[in-house]
DNA sequence: AAGGATTCCTGTTGGC
DNA sequence: TGCCAACAGGAATCCT
């Protein structure tokens, strides 16, 4: 599942191979996506150089002289650069052409990814309410006590709301509460200042961490070229539900929180 | 306005 | 062993 260690681990693969090119070709297998793929799509991708290939939140983008496409890996999505020759996955939605010698092929069996068109992101409805980058110098625990005055919400559910700040996910979310010390269920308004900033700290040291190690790969989950990201072994409550507490030993909880299965530790987290 | 429920989809898993 | 229902999950969208 793609958060946002993952999306970069991705976007740092894929760089390298698309930013001063032009991509000779992009091709729709299926449109079918979250939302279907635009017809105009491909001319868009193909009209000149892509000059970066940025990341907000969970969105990569790929910016040409025309605009930018928005890419979201959804749960099950990967891209990977790979030869021509190399027979196409099963549900391979998308392929540009990079040169003779290599293809980015977007794979997603869930479907729950999307590729956008936008002529300009920043103000593109569902990137403009978007709140901090985690690893930005706006993003502080003061910001996060400030925002949940009066929410009555689970601070598990505000943590993982785009709004409050992007890219945290089920995973990242219960190992940061975690380590903070912080019962998920909580609400957010109660939790004092501090803690935020506990909190805070947490978020950007476990993203910090997992961005280095290549991501979690749980299942499926690979970088762009096919390997795997080796933070699931730092992984302390998710997918651990009642095994012990690695600080105390009491038997992880593992309960439904903001929709989400959500492990953690009724006697290190209040 | 806020917050909870629903929805999209397919691979994996667990029960019988 | 085989079949099928339940489940997982990002996040927009719907509903109250």
């Amino acid at each position: 599942m793609p958060e946002l260690p993952e999306v970069e681990t991705t976007r740092r693969g894929i760089a390298p191979w698309l930013e001063g090119r032009t991509p000779s070709s992009v091709v729709i297998h299926n449109p079918s996506l979250r939302w279907p793929i635009t017809p105009e799509l491909p001319e868009r991708l193909t009209a000149g150089p892509i000059a970066s290939v940025e990341r907000r939140g969970k969105y990569l983008l790929l910016n040409n002289p025309l605009g930018t496409a928005l890419v979201h890996l959804g749960m099950s999505g990967s891209l990977r650069v790979s030869s021509p020759e190399d027979p196409r996955r099963k549900h391979d939605h998308v392929e540009l052409g990079l040169d003779g010698e290599r293809v980015l092929r977007f794979n997603d069996p869930r479907r729950f990814g999307a590729w956008l068109w936008t002529s300009d992101w920043q103000q593109h409805p569902l990137l403009a309410p978007l709140g901090p980058e985690p690893l930005e110098v706006d993003f502080t625990g003061d910001r996060l006590y400030k925002g949940s005055r009066g929410r009555r919400a689970s601070v598990k559910a505000f943590i993982m709301d785009a709004k409050t700040v992007v890219g945290v996910g089920n995973i990242y979310a219960s190992e940061a509460l975690f380590q903070a010390g912080i019962h998920p269920g909580r609400p957010a308004g109660s939790v004092g200042r501090q803690r935020y900033r506990r909190l805070a700290e947490a978020i950007r040291e476990i993203l910090g961490n997992a961005i280095a190690v290549g991501g979690t790969t749980l299942r499926d989950f690979t970088d762009s070229s096919g390997n795997p990201g080796y933070f699931r072994q730092s992984l302390t409550v998710y997918g651990r539900g009642g095994e012990p507490c690695k600080i105390c030993g009491t038997p992880l909880k593992d309960r439904v929180i903001a929709q989400r299965s959500t492990v953690f530790c009724v006697r290190c987290q209040r």
